[in-house]
DNA sequence: GTGCTCGGACCTTCAAGAAA
DNA sequence: TTCTTGAAGGTCCGAGCACC
């Protein structure tokens, strides 16, 4: 380090008492051009160049575990023992007394030179899913079996039938199968003009590390940074595939943005750059040839496209877009053991991950399109990957890295998919979703109380296993504490509302009340999870999920119940959500989804006016809770805008209520809108409840879905709710 | 002569593990 | 609890090369 490094208090004192001064960088052009930086912004070399001057961000330290030293001498022992073996002279470390621990073959482990010990089940978290390996048969490969010549024993054969010939031949017989998806090219498109500056590139890939990549680590950030770098030194020279990813990186950082900060870092709008992004992220898949590429980079690419599109598509295209996806997945055998060991440790890791994620991601938006196909289902054996850091993996490592039992950067990713892998097993989700695979169904997590409910063993084994490791001031473990936590009290909603097969039977073991207590735990970790500073870099995740559902279940028992013990509290609880939720939309500037806030207010609204007509009788006064003084203001200038809008010109801007909220306007919707606001959640109330429609709600719960009047909405802006989520078991 | 690239020596930081 | 160690991140010198 030079001496140009601003000194650090080296007093043990003082270190304890004043605040470590943050260390200042070399900006991210002379690290870059190896030269010496001074550290002021613009620093002397960026403004000789003419370049703008990035500031570098530190990189998070990821510690490797020691080489134990007596492990080191252990070997040493061994190796000269092998040389004593073959007479071979050499200046000893060890006499011969002391050695001879691995004088047997059999007792030593693998030489050095020899091919490591195949593992087949590298991960402990594995053991849940990875028992059952379902390795379907090739057609061909069986034909190749079949017609083998047996005095050959080289596996070609002029004979033998080749897919890859296939498809080959399908390349030349049909060149344009890409142009099915994101249209034909009439002119030729210059991708490298869509790219952004290198500085800007430089930026984008630094948000990524920052904002996207923690929470989906389908990209091994170490080796992909030199590629990225080095793409960005020659634009006109990318690897198609590389090109692709990069311009999904761009889309994902963006969307990871708020609205102002994007304009002060990159000087345009927030949705101009996504909509230069995603055109550039279509045309490099184009080049890719991504319909029949197998090339992870590309089909990581297509998610992080898909991701960006969300807020600006309908869930029922984008649902027809992940089948694309899935499928391309299924096809390169992301889904299955027996072909990810062929692939390197990191290959397989990445490719598990990456697996998950388009599970999860395609399970959510499925349920949105009201689609009654789910992947997650037992039917495949992609296991859950390794709890281990980026750099616990080098791409030309042949042994997989430890499943570690402590908290790493994959944290978020890992207990997304113990969530997910527990819901594909879970008995309750299969006899809602697929019946005919409740066969395959086995305790991935047994209840640690005899007769418990398959929840509590899900919540015993995540506690113990991840969340007691966390130190919730780092912003990611806290992201996963309070999301894995929101996501249990969703399952045991879930779980008890399975319970009711139908609005005809009485509901014998569905507490009304636990289940409000349920809708009450996913609000409060909502807002514990909105509320926070820490999970500022990941508010982009949060659009996903507005909780719905809980908001629901809790009026519908309001209305019925207007004054009982937990009311208070409801109130309380709501309020405080509302006010989280809808504070992102102050400070984006992005006006609400009118008819979806109508929906949500009706709600709201009615279970309050319940309170309201009990507390008539009683002449008791009463002081409306924030949540519902707000709605109603909300409601008032709805429609004053509906009515000024029929009267004269729409006024384009977004409207702010008084209370600070901003208030939804009838006309200007924005796509973006839906999910910032609700989340995909708010397509909610079609009338149908997704992958749960077979879930009555009415006669236990008083939930009256034909209240609504579904037919007088305007679907046609941007987020078609003819489809149901529940909001229910879904990982975030 | 100027500017750029990049190998690699050197320095700093800080967590793991050992020692007290 | 403190100390030691060493892995990993970070800095930038200087050789080599291209260009004007």
């Amino acid at each position: 380090m030079s001496t140009d490094m601003p000194p650090l208090s080296t007093e043990k004192g003082n270190a304890s008492q004043l605040p470590r001064p943050q260390r200042v960088l070399a900006c991210l052009l002379c690290q870059q051009r190896k030269v010496k930086c001074d550290r002021k912004y613009p620093c002397f070399n960026c403004i000789k160049s003419r370049a703008q001057c990035v500031p570098a961000t530190q990189l998070s330290r990821q510690r490797k575990r020691r080489f134990p030293e007596r492990e080191l001498l252990e070997r040493l022992r061994k190796y000269e023992d092998l040389l004593r073996q073959n007479n071979i002279k050499f200046e000893p470390l060890h006499n011969e007394a002391t050695s001879g621990k691995f004088s047997s073959k059999l007792e030593r482990p693998y030489d050095s030179d020899e091919e490591p010990p195949k593992i087949t089940r590298a991960s402990p978290s594995s053991d849940a899913n990875s028992d059952r390996v379902y390795d379907s048969k090739n057609i061909l490969d069986v034909m190749r079996q079949e017609f083998r010549d047996p005095d050959k024993d080289s596996d070609s054969s002029d004979d033998d039938v080749n897919a890859g010939e296939f498809k080959d031949a399908w390349d030349q017989a049909a060149p344009y199968t890409d142009q099915l998806l994101f249209g034909s090219r009439n002119t030729a498109v210059d991708i490298s003009t869509l790219h952004p500056e290198p500085v800007h590139i430089f930026r984008l890939w630094q948000l990524y590390l920052e904002n996207v990549d923690p929470l989906l680590k389908v990209t091994h950030t170490p080796s992909l940074q030199g590629q990225v770098i080095e793409a960005a030194t020659d634009l006109s020279n990318i690897r198609p595939t590389l090109e692709a990813l990069m311009f999904g990186i761009y889309c994902m950082s963006i969307l990871s943005l708020e609205v102002v900060d994007c304009h002060a870092i990159f000087g345009s709008p927030k949705a101009d750059l996504l909509t230069r992004y995603q055109f550039g992220c279509q045309q490099a898949l184009l080049n890719c040839k991504f319909l029949g590429c197998n090339e992870r980079d590309c089909l990581t690419a297509l998610l992080f496209y898909m991701m960006s599109v969300r807020s600006s598509t309908t869930p029922q295209a984008l649902s027809s877009l992940l089948g694309v996806a899935i499928r391309t997945a299924q096809r390169m055998g992301l889904d299955n053991e027996s072909a990810l060991i062929k692939c390197t440790p990191l290959e397989a890791e990445l490719r598990r991950r990456l697996w998950w994620s388009l599970v999860l991601f395609d399970t959510r938006i499925s349920e949105l399109a009201d689609s009654k196909t789910s992947t997650l289902t037992p039917t495949w054996n992609c296991r859950i990957p390794l709890n281990a850091n980026d750099s616990d993996f080098r791409q030309e490592m042949k042994e997989h890295p430890q499943d570690l039992e402590s908290c790493t950067e994959a944290l978020f990713v890992i207990v997304r998919s113990e969530l997910g892998n527990f819901i594909r097993h879970a008995r309750y989700h299969l006899d809602l979703t697929s019946p005919a695979l409740i066969s395959l169904v086995k305790d991935v997590h047994p209840s640690p109380v005899i007769g418990g409910s398959e929840v509590d063993g899900l919540e015993s084994m995540i506690e113990s296993k991840y969340l007691s490791f966390c130190d919730p001031e780092n912003p990611l473990h806290f992201m996963t504490i309070w999301t894995a936590r929101a996501f249990i009290a969703k399952c045991r909603l879930a779980e008890q509302l399975s319970k009711v097969p139908s609005a005809s039977t009485p509901q014998a073991d569905v507490q009304p009340d636990f289940t409000v207590s349920c809708a009450l735990s996913m609000l409060e970790c909502d807002t514990k999870l909105l509320n926070s500073p820490l999970t500022n870099r990941f508010i982009w995740m949060f659009y996903l999920y507005f909780p719905f559902t809980a908001y629901i279940q809790i009026s519908q028992k309001l209305k019925r119940r207007p004054i009982s013990s937990q009311a208070e509290h409801a109130w309380e609880v709501m309020s405080d959500n509302y006010e989280a939720r809808f504070s992102f939309l102050r400070q984006e500037g992005i006006p609400m989804m009118a008819p979806f806030f109508k929906i949500f207010a009706r709600f709201v609204l009615q279970a309050w006016e319940a309170r309201e007509a009990s507390s008539r009788h009683t002449g008791e006064l009463l002081t409306a809770p924030r949540i519902v003084v707000s709605i109603r203001h909300s409601m008032a200038q709805i429609a004053q805008k509906t009515e000024s809008f029929a009267t004269g010109p729409p006024d384009t801007g977004a409207m702010v209520g008084v209370d600070g909220f901003p208030m939804p306007t009838a006309m200007d919707f924005d796509n973006h809108g839906l999910s910032f606001c609700f989340g995909e959640d708010s397509n909610y109330p079609a009338g149908e409840l997704g992958a749960y429609s077979n879930i009555s709600m009415t006669a236990p719960l008083d939930f009256d879905l034909d209240q609504l009047d579904w037919s007088a909405m305007d679907w046609s802006l941007g987020n078609t709710p003819g489809s149901g989520s529940t909001g229910l078991p879904l990982p975030r």
